[in-house]
DNA sequence: GTGAAAGCGCTAACAG
DNA sequence: CTGTTAGCGCTTTCAC
């Protein structure tokens, strides 16, 4: 049905090995039969199979691309990002929403397993004892972006968390804002964990005490951001300001703050991690810290191809510096 | 190395083809042998390899999805849709950004081709005399979603964007608006074609003239848009209102307007193609024609997979309803 | 009901 | 420098 190598070879008259030799850029081949295998490619429009090539070299071109959720916008760049670097290098990108969930994460190593792709790009779900080691065990290379793998050895992506929330916190608490609150990720990610821990050191530093009441840690999705803001907001003593974790949170309680009216940043300040493009059209518009969610991916899917190729230095753990873009909800500069 | 096929036939005193009718769950398989097989696989943790599977019956267990910007969120959640109906169906999804390039489109398609996939998902960067042909040659399903084909008889999803950009339209006219400017996509995509005939009609219904200064067609980017709306606002008699017809246009003209200390509705009333998470953040809110991107998605992967299942019917053109999501962003209601 | 054998399209020894 | 050959792991006739 379609044209295959053996039809190239016998057009050229030429073995199938030859074509392939040529194909691959390979030497020793002279001139005349390169010309003709060229020209036989041209005119039967030959365009080699990759599965025929996975199946003989044990690999196929492929990278996997684990996330958590492709609709969560924070992903969208770094998976922009990857699928650049793989384009590339002719690498093709399967997609992979695990949802947040141990098993469908375990299921997609498996399918990528059994695709046997060059390696894959996961922000783990749990920091340890996670399906990953399905791939290191097989040999195939991994890079952890967004989250780290305690567990595990590989390749590693992070932003400076700790630091950043740290910085977005003195923000707040630089404007005179004392009962700060914070709706955070589980703590048992890394970025919920260490957000968090961020905030509260800065609370320390100011020697300002964490109220238990203002500190709300759940799944990372808007819901969840609507909920947390809210319950602070009906307490007797609501906050007077609050740092929110990620974008999804962020919406969230945003939600919360626009159905009871209230005014940004006289009745509630807000500081939020994460950019998006929207955050300065909103009024007042929104302080955050901005994370190089291209770059983010860009390194991994570099790591990442390193490896494929055959790198065996030693494990790498970069960590990123985002940056706090400073607008007006947490009053004036 | 990996295990296969044959150790498990080994290990279940059978032959290899008797484990393959095992696992395809095929009938005519005695009982017995059926055992020993099932417990072979899993002493054994057998999985069998996909991609020699794809070699051997030329067809791989990947959907290709070709969007033009994964970072455009109107696809995020067409994405997420088809990823979720290919997950439940057993298939991978491979993503590919064509950036509404027509060349790294046709590039994406004989990848997608040199994979053997079952089938592709694309939102065509033009609407003739596109590479999706050559699929359509190499006998693999096709659907078009978003934007249509007119020289490809292919399944096809869109939405009513004609009658909804006149809605949105006609609802700036009923609130008294006379000089109402557009910004939409080129003149070469469906989308950007059909939204403004919809915003023409709605005009010429009212009896109002339409105004060659107020329209600007051009590449559906968030920098398009910012240009468009700073040009207009910029003319001697600024529009009243503005209708953009995407997300990202919505996003830079905002940005104009916001540049200008502007006020919506009094100073420019705007009412936007384009449902996003933060409209309702906004003050005010946003008037907003709703697509139904995940549906939209959905229905797209299940034409494809019933093709891909073999089915022979006629092609089916679906036009999806979009909702009007009426908010401040035009006046009082 | 079951197995033997061929072969999908390619690459990589190995000979020459 | 070039061709022959042997598979990669699976499915699918075709016999029995």
């Amino acid at each position: 049905m379609s044209v295959t190598i053996s039809d190239v070879a016998r057009r050229a008259r030429v073995s199938s090995a030859t074509v392939s030799r040529v194909l691959a850029g390979k030497p020793h081949v002279s001139d005349d039969l390169r010309q003709r295998v060229l020209t036989a490619v041209k005119e039967l429009g030959y365009k080699p199979s990759r599965v025929a090539r996975s199946l003989r070299v044990q690999r196929s071109n492929i990278i996997g691309l684990i996330i958590s959720d492709i609709q969560n916008p924070f992903f969208t760049s770094l998976v922009r990002a990857v699928e650049d670097m793989a384009y590339d290098h002719d690498y093709a990108v399967l997609l992979c929403n695990s949802d947040e969930n141990i098993e469908k994460e375990a299921l997609y190593i498996e399918l990528l397993l059994a695709e046997q792709v060059s390696g894959v790009v996961i922000t783990p779900t749990r920091e340890t004892n996670n399906p990953s080691r399905r791939l290191i065990a097989a040999g195939t290379p991994v890079v952890a972006v967004d989250r780290r793998m305690h567990d595990l050895d590989v390749d590693t992506v992070v932003v400076e968390n700790i630091g950043s929330s740290y910085e977005l916190t003195s923000h707040l608490l630089g404007h005179g804002y004392r009962r700060i609150g914070a709706i955070t990720g589980p703590a048992t990610s890394t970025t919920g964990r260490e957000r968090l821990q961020g905030y509260t050191q800065a609370l320390e530093a100011a020697g300002v005490e964490s109220v238990q009441d203002l500190i709300e840690m759940g799944l990372p999705k808007e819901d969840f951001g609507y909920r947390a803001m809210a319950t602070m907001l009906d307490l007797s003593r609501p906050p007077e300001a609050i740092f929110t974790a990620n974008n999804l949170l962020t919406v969230g309680a945003l939600r919360a703050v626009y159905e009871r009216s209230l005014q940004i940043p006289d009745d509630i300040a807000v500081a939020a991690f994460d950019e998006m493009n929207w955050t300065s059209l909103v009024t007042p518009g929104l302080t955050t810290v901005v994370q190089p969610t291209y770059e983010l991916g860009c390194k991994a899917a570099q790591l990442l191809l390193r490896r494929i190729e055959g790198d065996n230095g030693p494990v790498q753990k970069i960590v990123l510096t985002p940056t706090l873009c400073i607008r007006g909800s947490c009053g004036q500069h």
